[in-house]
DNA sequence: GTTATTTGCTTTGAATATCAAAAGAAATAA
DNA sequence: TTATTTCTTTTGATATTCAAAGCAAATAAC
């Protein structure tokens, strides 16, 4: 069954995580920008998150506070980040992103840009909603394990 | 534009990304299979790489030869692994699966099974090529950075 | 209004994961 | 033979991650 739909996909999907995560940490590296893809998306996630506080960060990473912590002590001595209280919970710890950060960013949002171009490539408009329908099922599937 | 489908496939394929790895991660321990989603890796490869040697391996899964030697180390300790040689060139190390090994990459191609069966759930089969053309067209792109 | 519990975060200790560089051993070329 | 190349391992360093323990502030119970 050389053809069979299934397994075609399933090859697809798996070849495309095994590259990704390296070619975009050597993307970083050529780009000479000193942080990991693990920081990258901790970065994403304070700007993306709201409020950006450290428990709903690390839930949106899926990774545990703790881990979260080491991360951001990181990131806040590369001088990426920036941490701070507010009165109302002094509990809470927020996070931002220093100009140096978002400079990074959006570096990487053009990495992102030119993904979603070449995979859109040679198809017609109106069948971008299938793609969509397909991602969008397997988010669904993803989420019913949690 | 909160319609545009290239944002919204991107924070699709960021979301699936963000998740697949911790939920593999959880459905290993919930199994009790004390193998961690890298190893699991290694071992597809030594089942899919013709001849499953060290650098043949390594290359496949974007990591240096040396790291690979240290994940097998573990992985021959655990029961998984068996290295040999062969006496055609004694320089390289060969490696083939154990029986255990064996059975666990089954239940782990269950779940890409389920995985492609959600994907594709709603979808009218003869949209199958074209969610095939878009993913080959993002490893087509990811290989433009080789 | 003190005491207990919950919530949010950090620290600590341990296991994995990774790479670059050095080094060993076998095969091939000069 | 000697030199070079190929294939792998070892070594030393840095990241990444979790679980469990600990701490401080907020909330609930009494």
């Amino acid at each position: 069954m050389k053809s069979d739909p299934k397994r075609i996909l399933n090859e697809l999907l798996v070849d495309i995580f095994n590259q990704i995560l390296s070619i975009q940490q050597d993307r970083l590296k050529k780009e000479g920008i000193p942080l990991s893809l693990s920081e990258i998306h901790v970065l994403e996630a304070i700007q993306k998150i709201d409020p950006p506080i450290m428990g709903l960060i690390a839930k949106k990473l899926r990774i545990t506070v703790g881990t979260l912590t080491t991360a951001v002590k990181r990131l806040v001595k590369k001088g990426y980040v920036i941490r701070y209280q507010n009165a109302d919970d002094r509990r809470k710890v927020y996070l931002k992103l220093t100009s140096a950060a978002k400079t990074i960013l959006d570096a990487h949002d053009d990495f992102h840009q030119d993904m979603i171009e070449a995979a859109l490539k040679d198809m017609h408009p109106d069948q971008a909603p299938t793609l969509i329908g397909a991602l969008s099922n397997l988010v669904d599937f993803f989420k019913a394990y949690d």
